[in-house]
DNA sequence: GTCTATATCGTGATAGAC
DNA sequence: GTCTATCACGATATAGAC
C-alpha cells in the first residue's frame, strides 16, 4: 500500500521535529490530511503504528547510510552522527524501545528481533576485523557487539539530557579501544 | 517526614514487582493504605513522586552496595548484579530517564544532575586507577566514564528484552578491555 | 476509504468535609 | 492529614453514514 508508506514517511517528519511525547495519532493524521479514524484504518492500533514508524526509519537509515560507506562500521558511525540531527526520532526510539521491555508490550517481538539482527550483524563485522588482523583474535566478538549496541543506546539517553555529548565521538572512541586492545 | 519515606519505600517494593508501566498513583496509595488523594498530599504531582522514588532507590543502593566493597568499581558491579533481581525497578528507571529527555519533563533537571554526579564519580575512579598504574594513562577518563554509564543503561534495554543477557558480565568485560588496553 | 460522532477508559488533579 | 467525590482531560478505539 502506497498510502501506508506515505503515512509513515510523513510521520517520521513530524516526529523528528516534535518528538514522541507530544505526538498523538491525531497530529500524525493532520500531517497527511486524514482524520484520526481515517489514519487508523491503515493500522490496527497506535502501538502498531509507532512500531511501523520505527521499522520505516531503520529502512530509510539503512538505504541512506549503509551503501555510501566502504566499511560497515563507518555506516554505523554515520547513522549515529545523523541521529543528532533528528532529536525527535532519538526520543521516539529510546522511549518505545524501553516500553517494549514490558512483557505485554505489542512491539516487544519487533525489538527482540531487531536486536537479534543488529547483534548478528555487528559481531560478524568484528569477526571480519579479527580475521583481517585489525582486532585481537582473543576478544569476544559477541560481547563486544552487545557493548556497542548498548553504548549507542545509552549515549542517546545522555545526549538527550545534554546535547553537548558527542555520541558518535564516544562510540568511535570505544572502537579505538577495541582495535588497539 | 517519616511518612514520605514510608511511601517511597513501599513504592519501591510494589514497582519492583509490578513494573512501572502498570503502576498508577492509586496502586501505590493502596500499598500504603492511603487514598490516591491522600498520597498526593505528600507530593506535588505524579512526576515528582516518581522522581523521588528513583532518588530513594539510588540512596538505598548506595548504602547497600557502596560500603560493602573495597573498590568502588566492585560496588558498581554489585549494583548491576542486583538490578537483575528487580526488573520492575530497571523498567522504572529506563522509562523515566528517557522520558526526562524531553525538554519539558519535570524530572529533567534531576537526571541531568544525576548523570553529572555519576560521571564525576566514575571518571575520578578511572583516574585513580591510572595513577595506580592499572589503567593506561593515555586513555581519556571522561569519555570512558560516559561509555560505562551508557553501557550500563543500554544493557538494561537489551536485558529487558532478553533476560539471558548478563548485564554485569558485559560491564565487567568492558572493564577488562579498559584495564588491558 | 474516509469522515463524523461517540463510547469508553484510565488516571491525575482538586475542592471541600471531617 | 486523610477521605470522598468529582472533575477534566486526553487519548484510542469503534460504529455507522457517505
Amino acid at each position: 500500500m502506497a498510502k501506508r508508506e506515505e503515512i509513515l514517511t510523513a510521520a517520521l517528519d513530524v516526529i523528528a521535529r516534535n518528538g514522541y511525547r507530544r505526538t498523538s495519532v491525531r497530529e500524525l493524521a493532520d500531517a497527511v490530511g486524514l482524520s484520526q479514524a481515517g489514519l487508523l484504518h491503515y493500522f490496527s492500533s497506535k502501538e502498531e503504528l509507532f512500531q511501523e514508524i520505527l521499522r520505516k526509519r531503520d529502512e530509510v537509515d539503512a538505504s541512506a547510510f549503509e551503501s555510501m560507506h566502504e566499511s560497515p562500521i563507518e555506516g554505523f558511525f554515520a547513522v549515529i552522527r545523523h541521529n543528532s540531527e533528528v532529536p525527535g526520532l532519538v526520543q521516539l526510539y529510546a522511549q518505545v524501545s524501553t516500553e517494549a521491555g514490558d512483557p505485554d508490550h505489542p512491539a516487544r517481538e519487533f525489538f527482540i528481533e531487531r536486536y537479534k539482527q543488529f547483534r548478528a550483524m555487528f559481531s560478524q563485522l568484528i569477526r571480519d576485523e579479527q580475521a583481517a588482523g585489525r582486532i585481537d583474535a582473543d576478544l569476544d566478538a559477541d560481547r563486544i557487539a552487545n557493548l556497542f549496541l548498548a553504548a549507542a543506546d545509552g549515549l542517546q539517553t545522555q545526549w538527550m539530557l545534554d546535547p553537548s555529548i558527542d555520541m558518535a565521538d564516544h562510540v568511535a572512541y570505544l572502537w579505538q579501544l577495541v582495535t588497539r586492545a
